[in-house]
DNA sequence: TATAACCTTGACGTTAAGGTTAAGGATGGG
DNA sequence: CCCATCCTTAACCTTAACGTCAAGGTTATA
């Protein structure tokens, strides 16, 4: 069974992103398509769950295209380093480092967002609670 | 007693912005201190705790300051909603509808935010376990 | 009263993340 | 073979969110 690949204009249609903005991905190393002899990009569906899961960092968590590109790329690392079975110490010591810093950030960005989702929240039930007085 | 005001230098310790951030904050009109009579900014300390939630917004959070300052539009008119103890019912309605609206978004971002980071405890933990195993 | 250390308003520069337009090659159908 | 419809790179434009002077007013201190 052979891959199936896509032009730029239906891998467009596919993520939401625009041709430009796809461009711009692989300029940036966050994506790298493959090509065909004329110079046409090809994206595989690996690919395109790859700029999905792009797009929700930029989109849903804020994240600026180069700090995606660092999670990225630090994710690819540390595939490398658990394939070996067995790698330095203070390599992988490191690695855990840098984890548990995500994770942490992660969490402090959770504690934000829950604040300000729970400041919705009162204002919502006192909301309602006023409309049903209202009525 | 009477209030404590603070010029722009200590804000910007107080609060980790710049200067220059605090004078492009007044232009959004997303604070708006007092001024001496030569024109120096004064903040007070709601100013200060509204920079902050500013600040928590844009860092953690990924908001435009654009959509930032519609976020608090929205909860001045909220809380002016609220202070008359009856209003329109349908402007009621339609301030749920915004408030859940923005609930849901964060709701998303809560989502996308927990994925990201089951992925990264994942890791670790296979991080920590060949670890053990190189010991 | 002079001087340093604040503050002010311009005004232009910069970076990220694309938008837009131009000029030209590839490809598939009639 | 030709035309429409894809694709390519290159170059310049745009917006947000400031950074960075520059020129000048204010205030505290020696």
């Amino acid at each position: 069974m052979d891959l199936i690949y896509y032009q730029i204009e239906e891998v467009a249609q596919k993520t939401g992103l625009t041709k430009r903005a796809l461009r711009y991905y692989e300029d940036m190393k966050l994506v790298t398509p493959i090509r065909t002899d004329a110079g046409y990009r090809l994206y595989s569906d690996d690919d395109i769950s790859e700029i999905l899961r792009i797009r929700e960092l930029r989109d849903s968590l804020g994240f600026s295209l180069n700090s995606i590109k660092e999670s990225l790329d630090l994710q690819n690392t540390l595939k490398e380093i658990l394939s070996q079975s067995n790698g330095d110490p203070i390599v992988i010591k490191k690695s855990i480092e840098e984890v548990e810093k995500q994770i942490k950030l992660i969490s402090e960005k959770e504690i934000a967002l829950s604040n300000v989702k729970n400041k919705y929240e009162v204002v919502l039930k006192q909301l309602v609670e006023l409309l049903q007085r209202c009525e």
